[in-house]
DNA sequence: ATGAAAGCGCTAACAG
DNA sequence: CTGTTAGCGCTTTCAT
């Protein structure tokens, strides 16, 4: 491995200089060293040691990021996000599959801690702060990305999922209905509170009653929705339209909807958060709320990095990010306006 | 930040004593020094640095993942694989997204090589070698992932794209398919290449006649298999079922279908290879070629740990991957055979 | 069974 | 403008 002091035996100058030449400083060159160290340096493909230099800085210029698994399409537009601003920053992304495991969470976190990472951005597995506590415990600046856990005060960016559920349910109130299922997941992180939250909201707003009934728990699956909409089915009142807490159980809604001989949007209305990118051509027939997933990675990686950085910017300056509502052209023309009642 | 001198001086021992607990060895360590050791340690909660660690050992415990782009969920998938091996191997990997660009590949290649990352796993974007043989110079081990680039031995793990394309288009003309349609992608990567000769094949097998204008090319998206679909369909001898790439283009297909009034598998067969995990359920007319994506990754992964260590294995013993025909219930019932003619 | 010390490749302070 | 050197936190060889 050629390391420094080779690019200076053969430029004839002292290590030092190849360090000024490299770092632009702290202290000048005279342009005629300062070529003769390049010309070296290309001619042995140097390439400096960032272990060496991390080692002797005290500090790394890699980031880690924490989550549940990768394979989840919300998180890996997330992770672009991430990624890139990192590379645009010149830092580097350690990658780290939770699966739903805080116990495996915690292993990542001390692997990252040993690797003196600058900072972490974690998308939690379970509702479970302590990965976290022990990331402040030892100075690690940490973000948590698109899940909020209650009960402690955070650096997080999340998206407006109150505002979300709300305009999901008010676009079918819109469209006539009275009677609106919601899917839900096992409650245990904030933000499937918030978008239900915004699902009551709406039908306060309305005016129209609020049935415990209609509001079953999901979880995160094709299979989840399916069941669910059956349960739905079953009431004696059942519903004519229906509110996903993601978009998944809404294609898995769908499925069973058209195997009840139900058309979409005719006879009945669905509507789900955008997990699947691929959802806007798979199942035209779907309306959603799309998340800003890039720019929660973006947004969440120059929060991290300012962090690093010492600015401590403060929490209450981050608005939740926007969402919006995705009318998606199913067979062409709009969804068909309810005749209420 | 708390060092090994510190845990020493807490346990009263030389700061040697405190590697040899750790790292239990190189020499023995009597077991009452060990106890205080380790009380130290945890009554610090020391965790050692892996950078001044990696710079005495000259190695680190880090690969390299050059792919590019999270966002396709075939490459998502592959990403878990990785990382899992390797986190059960104690390595840590490095993410980078070359976002279809030689260019990033570069920098990335610079970037890992400045990480001294022990080993890299690339999913190339394009049809250089170039990053490939910066790696390889700087004695990087390397190896390739789901895309073989031919002109050059390498090291690489495939999918049998060969018996995919053989496979798909071989269920097609048992349905009683005759004229068979190929969506093909712009050809610069072997693994398309490999998919069509399967096509080929099969066609030949059965002595069917090859039609150059049957085989059109895509590229990756929903709007290539829509365009593609169109082209087709305009022949004055259209065909009656279609083998795609990949599912994305085979949706895309199947949504021109329906515009056009056709239904399937009734009236068109249409079949891909599957790169989107969902389509099981977002698609269920569709019949896929399933690749072994996970365990791509982990077959690649273990490789190139066995290269780290220095084994050397030899790349002939390495057989492409099986893939499989995933006939999937569509709406409960079987794909009906066609009536030949 | 343990302590002392060299040295990995850098950065930056100190000395010319 | 440039050379010399201490030291980052470890591993391991050489002493004891």
């Amino acid at each position: 491995m050629v390391t420094r002091n080779d690019v200076a035996r053969l430029a004839g100058v002292s290590p030092a200089l190849v360090s000024y030449v490299l770092n632009n400083g702290p202290r000048p060159v005279s342009e005629k060293t300062r070529l003769r160290v390049l010309k070296a340096i290309r001619d042995l493909d140097y390439q400096p040691s960032a272990v060496a230099r991390n080692l002797r800085l005290q500090r790394t210029s890699t980031l880690g990021l924490i989550l549940p698994d990768t394979q989840n399409p919300y998180f890996s537009e997330v992770t672009r996000g991430i990624e890139w601003i990192a590379f645009e920053n010149d830092y580097t992304v350690i990658l780290c599959h939770s699966g739903y495991s805080m116990e495996r969470e915690l292993q990542y976190v001390n692997a990252l801690r040993a690797q003196r990472v600058a900072g972490v951005i974690w998308i939690p597995a379970t509702a479970s702060l302590e990965p976290y506590n022990r990331l402040v415990k030892f100075g690690v600046p940490t973000v948590l990305l698109d899940r909020f856990i209650p009960g402690q005060k955070v650096t997080a960016v999340v998206a407006d999922n109150l505002r979300g559920g709300y305009l999901a349910t008010q676009y079918l109130i819109q469209l006539g209905h009275q009677r609106i299922g919601a899917i839900s997941r096992p409650v245990d992180l904030s933000h499937s509170q918030g978008r239900i939250q915004g699902y009551l909201a709406a039908l306060r707003e309305a005016g129209l009653p609020i049935d415990e009934r209609l509001i079953v728990p999901g979880g995160y699956w094709l299979e989840n929705g399916r069941k669910a909409f059956e349960q739905l089915m079953t009431l004696e009142d059942p519903p004519t339209a229906l509110f996903a807490y993601n978009d998944i159980m809404a294609i898995g809604a769908l499925r069973a909807a058209h195997q009840h001989g139900l058309k979409i949007p005719d006879d009945f209305s669905i509507i789900g958060f955008d997990n699947i990118p691929e959802a806007d051509f798979t199942s035209p027939a779907l309306t959603t709320i799309s998340q800003p997933k890039f720019d929660m990675g973006r947004t969440g990686t120059e929060l991290l990095l300012r962090l690093i950085s010492g600015e401590n910017p403060s929490v209450e300056s981050l608005p939740p990010l926007d969402v919006d509502l995705i009318v998606r052209e199913s067979t062409g023309k709009a969804p068909s306006k309810r005749q209420a009642g």
